[in-house]
DNA sequence: ACAATAAGTATAATATAATAGACATATAGT
DNA sequence: ACTATATGTCTATTATATTATACTTATTGT
């Protein structure tokens, strides 16, 4: 799998720590890890949870994001 | 957890059964049935693979479903 | 040099998504 | 009345997301 950039960035333009936001998702800080990392599959509540965080939406952090780019 | 109504719509919308969808995105029925009446909590990999199938994306299938709506 | 924070990673344990198999009900076609 | 399909639901099992603990490295501040 992929790593997650986007999501790193939207972290990082929030000046979040993996830590900070883990706790505010109510997740622990590996779990964050991972998912930036690409390491697994997250479920899409706390995708949800994460993106309402950062301010995005799921299409802006979680679509075709690991994929072929489709063109 | 509510009902995923967005989903079974999107899904008669392309005259599909539950197990056709399943066996499109590689899942047994009784996940996809459990989606739809919120069950459970799927994983956003499944979740992109159910869009993909019915040419739709997250946001539009997944965001904000199950949600205080906000407002 | 020391202390503190951030990030990456690994292992073992726990919670839960997902499977497999089965049974019930309703509807539609013959 | 029979058959087939679609959906809903239940139980038990398996796969995997997520936790808890811990160790490492890099960076920054004092």
């Amino acid at each position: 799998m992929g790593k997650n950039l986007r999501l790193k960035s939207s972290r990082a333009a929030k000046d979040m720590s993996q830590k900070v936001l883990a706790e505010a998702a109510g997740v622990t800080r590996q779990t964050i890890n991972a998912i930036e990392n690409g390491d697994y599959n997250p479920s899409v509540n706390l995708c949800i949870a994460i993106c309402k965080i950062l301010g995005k939406t799921l299409d802006q952090i979680f679509w075709e994001d690991d994929e072929d780019a489709e063109k």
